[in-house]
DNA sequence: TGATAGTCGATTGCATGCAAATTGTCGACA
DNA sequence: TGTCGACAATTTGCATGCAATCGACTATCA
């Protein structure tokens, strides 16, 4: 439970308990705070390196985006994600990107196909090289995602899908196993399949394709922790409580 | 300026700062804190009658939920609705109350469809005898809505429709004009259309009626404006800057 | 022996106080 | 007269300190 070098020294300018919710932030999505945790908030300032005073307010926001919980004069709680509270999440995830593909479409430029394009190609590239680290690997599913959205003009949409509590799903979806290459290169296709779609302005049919990458994430996601239930952990899962 | 008896006394149990939220919550919906309003800690803090620790909480969570923003070093101010925000969280919502009629359309029990059967009856009444008061007549709408979220089963879905910055677009929406009198009558027969399709357990049916029920708003909302701001302010617009 | 009430320690919740930063104002100078 | 710069007042940001509350341990009684 040592957590060195996180000194919330990201930025030297911003307010101090913005760097407070970054740090615990990616603590959490990281799993260095693993779920279910709880938390003091003394513990937690002396090991931030800060009063309490920024840190609760810290603790409130990151509560907002739900994080963490407040157990009320008991501390906090680092949330526990369930399979149900992730698939949820997926569902949701599924629909708001079916809009930004929808409305991409129409808004689409050249440009945008082009920066699209060259994340897949990179995407496309990083899937050959299965042996990297999962962590470069996935930025670029990211970026595609996000873009999508930032184009999208709808910056409502872009804000919701750029919460942490995705990021964190994504997260658990990804440590619940471990043999993501032949998952990965699907999704791959599927999205040079949209952004075929969006280069013909088709938005309707993004839109579906969209929706059933994701729902069919989901499902896959399902269906694993379904068989892992029956066979008990065969390797070591790095679920540690 | 002056809000008397708003002395944050909802609960006398609730921690000081949830309390606090909410006062300033409902006060920024109703309007007794006009959007793009500059508020200082100290003034909130004697307005309320707290200090000023609990009052920032519940800033950095207001924040979070976008009903305020954030200037370092310069105070909050109230977020100014626009009509683009305002439009596309309505985008959003008929994406996200779709999802929860196509849940809810294979999860519906029959005392959820007598129960939401009894709650369009009421709505129906209120829309004749239309000299009501406003708010009375909007809230068997509103729970129309969330009950139907609620069966949805989905919990974060539930969460996210429930968040105050959609009360507060609909605030914006219902105080852009006056004459509601016929799109509560046409929003009436959608929602019976909708509670119809239900029952017939015809998700997809009645997800398409609800994406088109918002859209439909939305639609009006936005020829609405567009006529206002070429006949600027007939009456008093209760736009207090 | 089991259950219950009381007390003590620890932790959160809130108030106060001081330092850092910003904004507005005033004055000097080109 | 207009602009730039410095200063001061105000406000936010953060740290510290005290009170309220919860949980656990112990002791007492049935």
């Amino acid at each position: 439970m040592q957590i060195v070098d996180n000194q919330v020294s990201e930025d030297g300018e911003a307010p101090l308990s913005d760097r407070i919710v970054r740090a615990i932030s990616d603590a959490i999505i990281s799993g260095d705070l693993p779920g279910g945790a709880r938390l003091r908030e003394s513990e937690l300032a002396s090991r931030f390196g800060v009063s309490r005073a920024p840190l609760r307010e810290a603790l409130r926001l990151l509560e907002e985006r739900r994080l963490i919980e407040r157990l009320p004069y008991s501390g906090v709680r680092v949330i526990q994600l369930t399979l149900k509270m992730v698939a949820d999440l997926y569902e949701i995830r599924a629909a708001l990107e079916a809009i930004a593909c929808q409305r991409a479409a129409q808004r689409i430029t050249p440009d945008d196909i082009a920066a699209l394009e060259a994340m897949l190609a990179a995407e496309g590239e990083q899937i050959d090289g299965i042996e990297r680290d999962r962590q470069r690997r996935l930025s670029p599913i990211r970026d595609f995602h996000t873009r999508l959205a930032e184009i999208a003009g709808n910056d409502e949409l872009l804000r919701l899908l750029s919460r942490d509590l995705w990021r964190h799903a994504r997260s658990y979806y990804h440590s619940a196993w471990k043999t993501l290459s032949e998952r990965s290169r699907a999704a791959h296709f599927e999205h040079v399949a949209i952004l075929e779609a969006l280069k013909h302005r088709d938005g309707e049919l993004a839109a579906l394709l969209m929706r059933r990458h994701i729902d069919h994430s989901r499902t896959i996601l399902e269906r694993h922790i379904a068989e892992q239930d029956k066979n008990p952990a065969p390797a070591g899962a790095e679920k540690s409580e």
